[in-house]
DNA sequence: TTTATCTGGACAAAACTAGGACAAACTTGC
DNA sequence: GCAAGTTTGTCCTAGTTTTGTCCAGATAAA
C-alpha cells in the first residue's frame, strides 16, 4: 500500500471507465482527455486494450479541479497540485466564494478505510482536552486537521460520533461542565454545518429532508447525516431540530424530496414521538421512505416496524440504502 | 495554508488570478484593472505570460476599498492607504452608516445614500422569496453576496436583523410555514456561525462570553453578537443557547472573560429569567459587565436596572460600550 | 452491427492584456 | 446655482493565451 494512499485514504486502484468518471464529475469525456493530454491532470492506468481506467483518487482530483475552476482558478495553476494541496485551495476559496454555490465539502469516497483506531482515539483525546481547557482555537484546529486526514464519512464515524458520545457521557458523570459541553456543541454545530453542501450543484440531485421531530432538540445527529449524504450526491433539505410532522411532510412535498431522515436522541421516551411518527408516515406519499436513526431510535423499534419506517443500523447502512434509492434499485421496506 | 488562520498576518505571496479576485471582492475584472491603471491600488505580480497574480493581501485591500467606496469615500483618498489604515477607515464608517441609514428613510434623498435603504429592502425581499420557494442555494448565495457589498456590522444590522424579524412575523401570521422558518434558521445558523472565522486572531484579544440563559432556545441573536464583536477585536466564547447561570459564571471565570452578553427573545416572560439573571450577577465578579439584549430584553427593564446589568439599545450601542471596555475607558452602568 | 473509446490535430470560444474613449456622477470655483 | 473640471465605471479594439469542443479514422466492446 503506497504511502500516499494511506495518508489520504483514497483508493488508488484503477477500475472506472471514462464514461463513469464523466458522469460523476460533471465533466465531458472530451474534456477529461484534453486535460490529461495538456496538463497531465490525471494519468489513468490502462487496460490491456488501452482503455483508460480511473481510480477514486483520479475522480476526486477531477472533481476538486472542477470546483477550483468554478472558483476562478486557472487550470494551469491547479493541474500540478497534489490532492492535499487541491483540497486546501478549494476549501480556502469556498469560504469566500460568492458567485458559486460554495462549500468546502471535502469529498472523500465512501469506501475509504477509516484511520487506525489508536490514531482516532488520540484525536478524540486531544479534542476532549481542548474542550476542557476551553481552547476554542485548538478545538477548531484539531477538527480541521482531522478532516484533512481522512474521508468525511470516516471522520464523522470515527471521530465526531465518538467525541459527541464521550462529551455527553463526561457531562452526565460530572467530569465535564455543562459549559464545556455547550461550547463544544456550538463549535461542532458550526463546523459540521459548514460541511453540508455538495461542492457541485447541478440541480439534478435527489433531495432528502433531514430534521428531528417535535421535542427532539439535539440537532447534531441530523446535521451529520446531512453532511454525510451530500457526499453521495444527495441534496439535503435541512430543517434543523424540532420540526412538527405536518411541516416535515409539507416540506417534503414542496421540495419534491425522495426521502426523509429523522434523528432521535434525547429524550428517548418522549411521548410525542409515536404521535409524530405516525402522523408523518400517514401524510407522506408511501413511496417516500422515512429513515429513523440516532441513539434513541432503538427505544421505538416496535413502532418503527409497525409504521414501515426504516431504521438503519449505522451511518454506513443509511448511506447504502440511500445509494440504492438514488439509483432506483431500492427494494423498499427492510 | 491553514484553513483556520490564527495568525494576524496576511499572505502576500502572489497566486490568485484576476477572475478569482473579482469573485471574492465583487468587483468587475475591468474595474480592478482600471483601479490599477489609474491609482496603483494594487500592483499584482505577473506570470511569465503577463497574467496578473494577486496575493491575499491585495484581495483584502480591494475588498476593503470597495466597502469604503460604498460608505462614500473617494477612491483617490483611500487608494494609497495601507491595509491597516483601510481597516480603521471601514470600521470607523460602519459605526455611522447604520444610524444614518435609519434616518435616510425620512428625509435623505436617495441619491446621496451610499447604502440605500431600498437596496437593503430589496435584499431582504429576495431572501424572503428564496425562503418561500425553499431555494437553499439561492438563499446562501444571496447571503454571501450581501456580505461582500457591505461591512459585516452593517450587513448584520441592515439585512440579517430585519430578515429575522420578518421571517418571525410572517410565520406568526401564517404567511409562511414553520418548515420555511426552520430551513432559514438552520441556514442562518451555519452562515453566521462561520462568519467569525473570517477574522484573524492574535491570541491577545479580550474575551466575552456569549450565550442565552436557561429557557431561551433561540440562539441567532447571540450568534450575531459573537460575529459582531469579533470584528472589533474581541474573542467570543460562544456557548450556544440555554445555558444555566452557574455555567455562564464558571465559564467566564475559567476563560478569564472581561464581559458577558446574553440574548433574550422567546419566551419573553419566562419566569426563570429573573432567577437566572440574579444568580448570574451574584456569581460574577462585579467588574465584569453583563449585557442583556434581544427583543425580550425590554420586558425585563426594571430587573435589569435593579441588578445593574446593561441593556444596550442596539447592536451599535453594544459595540460602542465594548470598545470602551476594551480600551479601558469604560464608565460602567448606563 | 452498433456503440464506445482511442489518438492526434484543428478550430473556436473565452479569458486576459494594453491602451484609450466616453458618459455619468461628482466637485470646485465663480 | 451654474459652468467647467475631475473622478470613476463601463465599454471598445486588437492582439495573445488558455481552454473547450469537434472531427476523422482506427480499434474494442456490447
Amino acid at each position: 500500500m503506497a504511502t500516499l494512499e494511506t495518508i489520504s485514504s483514497v483508493d488508488t486502484s484503477p477500475r472506472h471507465p471514462i464514461r463513469l468518471v464523466a458522469n460523476r464529475t460533471g465533466l465531458t469525456v472530451d474534456l477529461i482527455r484534453a486535460w490529461e493530454k495538456r496538463y497531465h491532470v490525471v494519468e489513468p492506468a490502462r487496460s490491456d486494450t488501452k482503455r483508460r481506467l480511473y481510480s477514486d483518487y483520479d475522480i476526486e482530483r477531477l472533481r476538486l479541479i472542477r470546483i477550483a475552476k468554478q472558483n476562478g482558478r486557472r487550470l494551469v495553476d491547479v493541474a500540478p497540485l497534489t490532492l492535499e494541496a487541491l483540497r486546501d485551495v478549494v476549501s480556502e476559496d469556498s469560504r469566500y466564494e460568492i458567485s458559486q454555490d460554495v462549500q468546502a465539502e471535502i469529498y472523500r469516497p465512501s469506501w475509504t478505510s477509516p484511520l487506525e483506531s489508536s490514531e482516532s482515539a488520540d484525536d478524540i483525546d486531544a479534542l476532549l482536552f481542548s474542550v476542557q481547557t476551553m481552547d476554542q482555537h485548538r478545538f477548531d484546529q484539531l477538527l480541521q486537521e482531522g478532516l484533512v486526514r481522512q474521508s468525511l464519512p470516516a471522520f464523522l464515524q470515527t471521530v465526531i460520533g465518538p467525541l459527541l458520545a464521550e462529551i455527553g457521557e463526561s457531562t452526565r458523570l460530572g467530569k465535564m461542565r455543562i459549559a464545556h459541553e455547550h461550547m463544544a456543541t456550538a463549535h461542532l454545530r458550526t463546523f459540521i454545518g459548514a460541511l453540508r453542501f455538495r461542492e457541485t450543484y447541478t440541480g439534478n440531485e435527489p433531495k432528502i429532508v433531514i430534521t428531528t421531530p417535535t421535542g427532539q432538540l439535539h440537532e447534531l445527529g441530523a446535521l451529520m447525516v446531512a453532511a454525510l449524504v451530500s457526499v453521495d450526491g444527495w441534496l439535503p433539505v435541512y430543517l434543523g431540530p424540532n420540526t412538527p410532522a405536518d411541516e416535515i411532510a409539507a416540506c417534503a412535498m414542496q421540495s419534491g424530496a425522495r426521502a426523509v431522515s429523522l434523528s432521535l436522541t434525547y429524550p428517548a421516551d418522549d411521548p410525542r414521538i409515536p404521535t409524530e411518527l405516525t402522523r408523518l408516515r400517514s401524510q407522506l406519499e408511501s413511496k417516500i421512505p422515512v429513515f429513523v436513526g440516532g441513539s434513541a431510535a432503538s427505544h421505538h423499534h416496535e413502532l418503527i416496524n409497525r409504521l414501515g419506517l426504516l431504521s438503519p443500523k449505522s451511518l454506513d447502512d443509511l448511506r447504502h440504502s440511500l445509494n440504492m434509492l438514488r439509483d432506483n434499485r431500492f427494494q423498499g421496506i427492510a
